[in-house]
DNA sequence: CTTATCGTTCGATAATCATCGAACAGTGGG
DNA sequence: CCCACTGTTCGATGATTATCGAACGATAAG
C-alpha cells in the first residue's frame, strides 16, 4: 500500500510525556532527534549513527519518534522531510527538549 | 540472600541520559519519581498509583529507577528510604528533572 | 528467643519491542 | 512509458522487559 503517503501524527494535545521519553530513551533515536535541532532534514540525509542501517530499521525508528510526537514526517518530492516538533513539545513540556538535547537555545 | 542491604547505585558521572529517560518512560515509575519531589519517603509510604501492587513488582520499579540513577534506595530501620537524586541529575542534565516532573522549582 | 514485618531476589511466564529481508507503491528522470 | 529510487508495511525471529508468587534474610517488637 504505502510508498510516499501522509502518515498519521498525534495532535499537540495528544502527545504523551511517557511516550516522548520512551522514544528518546534509545541512543539511535536520540541521535536522530539531535540531528534535527538545526532544522528539517531529508531522511536520506539523516545518518544518525550507523550509515548502513537497514531501511526498514531506520523507518521503524522514525515511526516511533513520529507516533510519540517528537518528529514530523512529511512527503517531500520523492523523499521524506523530517522535522522536530519543537513548538508542540515546548508548549506541552516546557524546557524538556532543551534539557534532553542539551541545547540552551537562549 | 538480601533483606535490608546496601544496594548498588551508579555514580553521578555514570548516569546515562537514555537510561534516565527509559526509567521515567513508564507511568508508574514516573509517578513514583513525582512523589519524591517533596522529599524522601519510606517505601511503604510510597503508593504510586495502585495501592495493592505486588511487592515484587514494586521492588522491580525501584530497581529500574535506582539503576538508572533517578533515585537512591537506602536502608532505614526495617524499611527503605527512597530519595530523588535531584542534585546529581541537575548537575548532569540541567533542567531535565524540572521539565519532566513539571516543577518550576523557581 | 520468637514472631511479625519489610523488601529483595529468584524463577517462570507473558507481553512488548527490536531487527531485518522482502514485497510494494508513489515519485521523478530519461 | 518505463525504470530507478525512496521509504513504508508485512512477517518472522530473537531479545528485552514486565509481572507476580514464593522463598529468604534482616530488623524490630513483644
Amino acid at each position: 500500500m504505502p510508498g510516499v503517503v501522509d502518515l498519521p501524527h498525534p495532535e499537540r494535545s495528544e502527545i504523551q510525556l511517557t511516550e516522548v521519553l520512551f522514544a528518546l530513551s534509545d541512543p539511535e533515536r536520540l541521535a536522530i532527534a539531535r540531528q534535527l535541532v538545526d532544522g528539517p532534514l531529508d531522511m536520506a540525509a539523516c545518518h544518525a549513527t550507523d550509515p548502513n542501517l537497514p531501511k526498514s530499521t531506520k523507518s521503524h525508528f522514525m515511526k516511533v519518534l513520529r507516533e510519540a510526537g517528537v518528529i514530523r514526517n512529511e512527503p517531500h518530492g520523492r523523499q521524506r522531510l523530517l522535522t522536530l516538533r519543537r513548538d508542540d513539545l515546548e508548549a506541552r513540556f516546557p524546557g524538556l527538549l532543551d534539557a534532553v538535547l542539551g541545547v540552551t537555545t537562549a
